[in-house]
DNA sequence: GGTACAACCTGTAGCGACTACAGGTTCAAC
DNA sequence: GTTGAACCTGTAGTCGCTACAGGTTGTACC
């Protein structure tokens, strides 16, 4: 039965003690016990909760996503179905992140790469950015 | 020697009136002749420079680059090679956010597909974000 | 018991790049 | 002259934090 300052919370969880404050006012994670001063007093579930956060975090899912699995965890009303509908849901963004990336990707290198030729045309990057249509590269 | 209203503007620009007043507002987009009502005109020069802009937020440059690019075609300061140096830094930005996004991809969809074999396991899901530690995927 | 000072508290404002109003004015067509 | 779409300004909201300001509490040391 750890007892546990934000401070020392932050610490052991690796995220900012203004972020776990944060996450409190979304409704993310539980207001904890106080000291009779006010003090925020942690325990091990809230470090093992906050630990679900970060991980969330750190593979993209946004705080409603966070708090729907929370939610539903806290709930008797999980399933795993549910669970891996976000998830799966998380991972199209995901991949539809990566693809539009990968097209900006492709644009900016040839159009970066045009100029390092021979001559001494205007500037080819300002002429792409001109001359560009809409998204999609040409061709 | 046309002349635009902010409607027609947009519609030419693909880009939406409220972002129209919010560009000149930050700088980059001049602030044009106004009619005795109050109304702005645009003229060709302005649809040219937005459209500089709508294809350089479409590559992912933020304003404050798109800003530096058109002030330096602005000012007479230009060097293709200052151009450059923006242009490559934004490439490798870009690039770094490709490959975080695919390491997240990576664990997500590992995540994902572990439960999706035979027995009833709790929810591997949940299991994964629960015992995750820091963000690069072990192994 | 006193004192210093780190750590905590609340509340608010800022970031970036828009978007979405509210509440009012002007323009263009008929 | 009248309608009504398009325009105007100014402000607030989005997301996920981060960074104060200005105050209070906890704790270690003498």
């Amino acid at each position: 039965m750890t007892v546990l300052s934000i401070g020392e919370l932050s610490k052991r969880s690796k995220v900012n003690v203004e972020t776990i404050r944060y996450y409190e006012r979304r409704g993310i994670l539980p207001a904890p016990p106080r000291t009779r001063g006010g003090h925020r007093v942690y325990a091990d579930e809230h470090l093992l909760r906050l630990n679900f956060i970060r991980r969330s975090r750190e593979l993209g899912f946004d705080l409603v996503s966070v708090r729907q699995m929370l939610g539903m965890v806290d709930g008797g009303n999980m399933t795993c179905e549910n669970i891996r509908e976000i998830a799966t849901a998380h991972l199209d963004v995901v991949r539809s992140k990566i693809a539009d990336l990968k097209r900006m990707e492709t644009t900016l290198y040839a159009t970066v790469a045009r100029g390092d030729g021979g001559g001494d045309p205007e500037c080819p990057i300002l002429e792409a950015l001109f001359d560009g249509g809409s998204e999609a590269p040409r061709r």
